[in-house]
DNA sequence: CAGTCGACCGTTACCGATAACATGCTACCA
DNA sequence: TGGTAGCATGTTATCGGTAACGGTCGACTG
């Protein structure tokens, strides 16, 4: 057979003219043909290659497209020959090369971009996280950022992308502007972005746990002990959550006429147990009447524990004390701390939840606009916080 | 230009006897050769197509595999042709598709497989790994497990294989046979794994904690100390860690002539500060004269100190408490916590050092073996084990 | 009975980077 | 001055999967 195409190659502009002989096995005399320096590839078979779609539909006797089609799911396949390939994936033990679909842009994985995955309250939702994740089948590229502060995360972002993600869950918490740049490359960018513990704006897809009820589940809870003198030691407020907790506290001391004074009730501390305990002492020297503090998070309660003990306070009877977090160590602290639990497992699930219908709304053509789920955290009681005596 | 090429396609065995005609933009007469039904393929761009080789390579004039050279700092690149191909992939921000690379076996991505990260052990290991992993260029794909008793993980590895990942990091706990099948699989996949935390063999690469070294540090600590009756609360003991850190501490007592009744002083935990707290309570039950535990992690020695203070024990006057971890919050505790500190940051980033080197040298085609490190750990002295009188 | 439609399946051209191989050129030697 | 070694660079095929498109065939319609 003799025929003749026209290949074009559009980025150099160079045409070639190819005049094409078609021989089959069974004419060999066209090997006279070949110039003796025109070698025939030998076939190179790996040592034990591995199984691909090729081997799947030779033995189903089927096209690769239709393995493909059997792999996706995709509805154009006739229920015999389905089942047939099936079969043969089972028998060979085939297993789709990631790489390649995403090629394709079908990496079915995501990236999260996390910091301080050493504590409870990030870790923890990094665990949830996989977990969903893992349960729609999709994998998961990890970044952690070690300072947030000072890293921005601009050089993690490009190699999620490059890593063809098809989403991105970012928990690294907002401080100052470290992440007008982000807002910015979103709109360039066409993978869908999903926030975790962030102050929620129009444009963005988000979860966040409500740290302003929180911080008022706190304070009321306090205030109902009949405590009349609730100070707080805040987390650095340049975190987002650090200022709605400290917002909640102060919404409720006001709604109770407890907010005279209210600045010397403040001290400024940085998540640390030791910024706990010096918090204190800095509380007690400004307000003299202190009977309660609402630490806002359990490790710097535990140093106000240590520091309330040191100075020779009782707990609860002398002073309150409520955490946010709920460790797991909380309930085993001596007194055992009432504590806010945040509901990070639900929230993890959540944005994995959201980006997933993003990305499969994205591959049917359909735009979807940002969406926001607020998680309610819930107070636990325990001995730290409840006196009789009042 | 006229020039003639054989070209093979061994899959169907057709040779292609190719005439080649290139033809340069100037030689637009060509066109009127093209018959009409073979279309020229419009040029399809992308909306905003993504930077790639291809233009990076047109950009700096020069073919995509000498761009492929200079990012892979390959040497035979004229010094000029390196700084010009540089210089466009700077201006361009050009940054390689990672699929693209995985299709060709360079992914540059490892495989973590890691349990129980909401702890600060696993968590804090998985950091360091990150960070290592981060230093060295490479990603991580991260699979959790979420019970190592149960789930074998044969899903888990089958999709790490199936990403095309260079490398495999085992950070789930050896219990009891669950990683039998792995040892086999691992004969089959060329894919090197290093484990952590495990029980050496002579057939894997492994880093771990000397745990009965550490066992030993904290049960000798409080021999020096001056106490004669000490008990411990183990981790469970189909935990390796378990086992070895108990071992420790029967080394030490066997050594002093303290192992009589050893028995009694031996109490079953299973990580939790319930079961440390259950745990001192069964070991003053058995051993009157009981004056020291050896608690094998922070969160049971948490328990503990509960349990003290309410059966009314004052911790180190009559009861010595050491624990081991080193958890934050340790040195917060009531009294605060003499610990062993694992050196979890060294292990982490070990192994990720001694993974890099089996995936180099493995490039360049020798064979490297099994090694093994070991990391010391830490005796980290505070109140809970110091009693002056003694 | 021709025409149309839809279900099913195959062919081809990519996706982007890289290994293997080919080629052009310079330098150096006999 | 021809030959050749070796450096720098280009060309092609390939990795494994999937989108786009085409073809076939039977059923149904007018």
């Amino acid at each position: 057979m003799l025929a003749a195409y026209i290949l074009t190659k559009p980025e150099n502009c160079i045409n070639l003219l190819v005049i094409l002989l078609t021989l089959t096995e069974e004419s060999p005399w066209f090997a006279g043909f070949l110039a003796p320096s025109w070698p025939l590839h030998p076939q190179k078979l790996g040592a034990v290659s591995k199984i691909t779609i090729k081997h799947v539909a030779k033995k189903a006797g089927v096209s690769t497209m239709t393995v493909s089609r059997v792999l996706n799911n995709r509805p154009d396949v006739a229920a015999e020959t389905r089942r047939r390939v099936q079969e043969v994936i089972e028998e060979l033990g085939y297993a789709p090369n990631m790489a390649a679909r995403g090629l394709k842009g079908r990496s079915r994985t995501l990236g999260v971009v996390a910091t301080g995955i050493e504590y409870y309250g990030p870790s923890r939702t990094l665990a949830s996280i996989e977990r969903r994740a893992n349960e729609l089948g999709l994998s998961l590229l990890l970044s952690l950022i070690t300072d947030p502060e000072t890293e921005s995360g601009e050089d993690t972002l490009a190699n999620l992308l490059a890593h063809q993600i098809e989403g991105i869950l970012w928990a690294v918490p907002e401080i100052g502007n470290n992440r007008e740049w982000l807002y910015e490359r979103m709109q360039e960018i066409d993978t869908p972005v999903v926030f975790l513990n962030t102050e929620p704006r129009g444009d963005i897809s988000m979860s966040a746990v409500d740290n302003f009820h929180g911080g008022r589940l706190a304070t009321r809870h306090l205030v109902e002990q009949g405590y009349r003198h609730i100070g707080i030691v805040t987390g650095p407020l340049s975190w987002w959550e650090a200022r709605q907790r400290l917002e909640g506290w102060r919404t409720v001391l006001a709604e109770h006429d407890m907010a005279a004074d209210i600045d010397k009730l403040q001290s400024y501390g940085d998540w640390s147990p030791a910024s706990g305990e010096a918090g204190l002492l800095q509380l007690l020297g400004q307000a003299r009447l202190l009977d309660a503090v609402f630490a806002s998070n359990d490790q710097m309660a535990l140093g106000i524990l240590k520091a309330a003990k040191e100075v020779g306070l009782s707990v609860p009877d002398d002073l309150a004390i409520v955490g946010f977090d709920d460790i797991p160590e909380s309930a085993y602290f001596s007194p055992p701390l009432t504590t806010i639990k945040q509901g990070l497992t639900e929230m993890g699930a959540t944005t994995v939840n959201m980006l997933y219908e993003s990305i499969e709304s994205r591959e049917i053509g359909e735009e979807n606009s940002p969406c926001v789920a607020w998680i309610t955290p819930q107070l636990i009681v325990r001995k730290s916080s409840i006196n009789i005596k009042r």
